[in-house]
DNA sequence: TTGAAAGCGCTACCAT
DNA sequence: ATGGTAGCGCTTTCAA
C-alpha cells in the first residue's frame, strides 16, 4: 500500500517543495536539474524554501532510474579490495580506468567479491552502474555469467574468456616468453616459477603439473606456457622446472616461499616471477642469504611496477595505465560494430640489474 | 508521455515475464527475490521465460528506489583518483573501509572530485549512496555542504571539520610534535619541513608563514603546530624553520624539491616530512648526494607506510587501516545518540635508523 | 501460494 | 517560463 510502511522516515520531496512555493514538481526539478529554465528569483525562491523544509535535492537513485543512467562503472575484483590496493599493478589498472570515468563524471563503484564473502548474485544484482570491467576474474567465476545477464556494456582483462566478451589485454605468453628467452639467453638452464597460486588462494609451496594445468587463471596459465615455449626451445624439460606458489600475490609470502626455491640443492640459476610483487619477494629472501641478484642468481619480474625501477628489476613492462583507460573507454562508450573489441596492448622487456649471466 | 522517448531501448521487463508466464509481477518479482515464496517448479518456469525473453533480472536502479537502499557508500576524494591510490597511506585506509563493505555486503563508490575536472555538486547529487566518507576533503571545500546538504549519514577523516560530522582520525599536533621532540632530543637546531602544498597543488619550493597560515588542508596545519610546538619548547624560533613544498604528494617531487633543503648554506641536520612518501623521497635525495641518513641527516616522516620499513626510515605510526574500519562502520551503522562521535585513534613513534644524533 | 494496488521520487515530453 | 501527464521498474502490503 504504501511504502512508508517499509520503515522509511518521511522526507520531504520535490512535491513538497512544489506545493510550499505554489509550483509545479517540473519547476523544482528544473530548478535543480535545468537552471536556464527558469527565472533566477524563482530558482532562489525554490531553493529558499528547499533549505526551510530540510529538502535534501533530488534524490540520487529515483534520478538515475528516470534518466536511465546510473553514473558509475562497476570494478569486479574476486579477491578481496585488499589485495586489490596491495598490488601495484591493480592500482594502475585502477588509475587508468579512474581517469577515463573523471572526465566524463562517472564514479568507480568497487564490487568485493572474494571467495568466502557474501553471494556473488546479490553483489552482481544490487550494484547501480553502467557497465562492468571485469578485473582479473578467473573463467569459471560465477559472477561472470550474472553479469553477462546484466546485459550492461562489459570488458574482461582475462585473456582466454569467452570470445563474446570485449577484451583489453596483453598477448600473456608472448611477454612471458620474452622473459625467458632472456634467461635462457644469458645462460642459464636451471630455472624456477613463483606465482601467486596455481589453485584456490592459500596453497603454497611446489606445485605439480597438474596443478599447473588445473589453475584457473588463464593469465597465469599463459605466463606459464610462455617460459615453458622459451625453455622448450634449448631442450629444458619443463617438468625439471620447479614451479612454487607464494599463497597470496604478496612481496613478503614471496620472500618465505623462496625457500623451497633458494634452499635447495642444485639451487636454480634463474627465478621467473610473474608478477613484479613476487619477484621483489624473492630478491628480499636473495638479500638475506646474501645472494647478489645479477650475479649469484638472476631475477625477472613481470608487470614493471614503479618499485621495480627503484630495485633495478629486470621485467616485463607492461602498459597498466593503458589498459585501464582502454578498459574505462569500452565500457563507457561500447562499440557500435558487430565484431567483438580484442585488444591487445605491447610489451617490452625492460632489462636492468637482476638479470645476468649464469654463473658457472 | 512516454518514457520510452527518452531514447531508451525497449527491453524485457518483469511485466514482460510475468505476461509470457501468465502470472504477476510480485510473483516473478519473489522468483528472484525471495525463493521460498513460491513453488521451485514455478520458478524455474520463470527463470526459463526470463531467459527465452532476455530479461535481465530486477533493475538495480529500480530495486535501490524501491527499497531505499542503495547498497554503496561514497568515498569522496578531492584528489584525482591517480594521487589518492598511489599514496600507500590512502591505500591503508581504503583497505579498510573496503573491509567492514565487505562484509556487509556493500560496494564503494569512488567520487573522483579533482580541482578542475567537471562539477562537484553534479558528482554528489548523482552519487547512488547510503552514506559518505569524506577522505582529505579540505575545510572549504564545495563539495562538503553539498555532501551534508544531502542528509547521508557522513564521516570525515579532517580534524578541524565542522564538529557537527562525525570524525575519526589521529591527534595531528600530538603525533608531529612526538616527532619533532625526537628530533630535537637528539640534539637538531637546524630543521627543515617537507609538506606536499600549503595553497593550491602544484604550488613548490619554500613557503612562507602566511602560506602556511592559510593553508586549507586542517590535517597539515595541525602537524605544522605540532613541529612547531616541540621546537618552540628548545627556543628554535619557527621562523627559521624553512618549509618546502614538493607540490604535490609523490616520491620524486620530494625528491627533486630536496634541493632546496639540501642544496643550501647552512644545511639543516634534520628534515621532518608530514608524510612517508615524501620523506622517502627526502631519502632519495640524500643518496643522490652521499649523504648517510642518521649518521650525515636525519630524516623523519609519518604514516608508516609499508615501504618506510624497508627503507629503516623513523616515522610516526598511524593506524591507516583501523581508521578505515571506524570509517567505514560509522557510515555503515550511524550511532544514534545525539552526542557526534569524535574517535581518536592512537599514533606512535617508530624509530628506525634514519634519524641519530646531530652532527656537529 | 498468488495477485492487485499503491507508490518509491523523479524527469522528459508536450502544451500553454 | 511554467505546468500536466505519464511513466522509469520494482517491491511491499494486504487480501484471497
Amino acid at each position: 500500500m504504501d511504502g512508508r510502511v517499509d520503515g522509511r522516515a518521511k522526507r520531504a520531496t520535490l512535491q513538497t517543495v512544489a506545493d510550499e512555493v505554489g509550483v509545479s514538481r517540473t519547476t523544482v526539478s528544473n530548478a535543480y536539474g535545468r537552471p536556464d529554465q527558469l527565472n533566477k528569483a524563482l530558482r532562489e525562491r525554490i531553493f529558499e524554501a528547499a533549505r526551510r523544509l530540510g529538502y535534501p535535492g533530488p534524490d540520487a537513485t529515483a534520478r538515475s532510474l528516470r534518466r536511465g543512467r546510473a553514473g558509475a562503472i562497476g570494478l569486479v575484483f574476486t579477491e578481496t579490495l585488499s589485495y586489490a590496493f596491495a598490488d601495484p599493478y591493480s592500482v594502475g589498472f585502477l588509475r587508468g580506468v579512474a581517469e577515463v570515468a573523471e572526465e566524463s563524471g562517472t564514479g568507480l563503484l568497487l564490487i568485493p567479491m572474494p571467495p568466502g564473502s557474501g553471494d556473488p548474485e546479490t553483489a552482481v544484482r544490487n550494484a547501480v552502474v553502467d557497465g562492468f570491467c571485469l578485473y582479473c576474474v578467473p573463467g569459471g567465476h560465477p559472477a561472470k555469467e550474472l553479469i553477462r545477464a546484466r546485459g550492461l556494456p562489459l570488458v574482461t582483462t582475462d585473456e582466454t574468456d569467452d570470445p563474446s566478451i570485449p577484451y583489453v589485454g596483453i598477448d600473456e605468453r608472448g611477454s612471458a616468453r620474452m622473459a625467458a628467452e632472456h634467461i635462457v639467453r644469458l645462460g642459464h638452464r636451471r630455472v624456477a616459477v613463483m606465482v601467486d597460486h596455481v589453485s584456490g588462494p592459500g596453497t603454497t609451496g611446489p606445485a605439480t603439473l597438474d596443478e599447473q594445468r588445473a589453475s584457473d587463471c588463464a593469465d597465469l596459465r599463459g605466463r606459464l606456457a610462455g617460459y615453458r615455449d622459451a625453455l622448450d626451445e634449448v631442450g629444458v624439460a619443463w617438468e625439471s622446472v620447479r614451479v612454487v606458489a607464494a599463497g597470496r600475490n604478496s612481496r613478503t609470502a614471496a620472500a618465505s616461499q623462496s625457500a623451497h626455491i633458494l634452499d635447495v640443492a642444485e639451487r636454480p640459476t634463474a627465478v621467473l616471477a610473474i608478477g613484479d610483487v613476487l619477484a621483489l619477494g624473492v630478491l628480499d629472501a636473495c638479500e638475506q642469504r646474501g645472494l647478489v641478484p645479477g650475479r649469484d642468481i638472476s631475477v625477472v619480474g613481470f608487470d614493471d611496477v614503479p618499485e621495480a625501477e627503484r630495485a633495478r628489476l629486470t621485467t616485463v613492462r607492461q602498459p597498466m595505465g593503458e589498459k585501464g583507460r582502454m578498459a574505462g573507454r569500452l565500457v563507457l562508450e561500447p562499440p557500435r560494430e558487430e565484431k567483438v573489441p580484442r585488444i591487445k596492448l605491447p610489451t617490452e622487456l625492460v632489462v636492468r640489474t637482476t638479470t645476468g649471466p649464469a654463473p658457472r
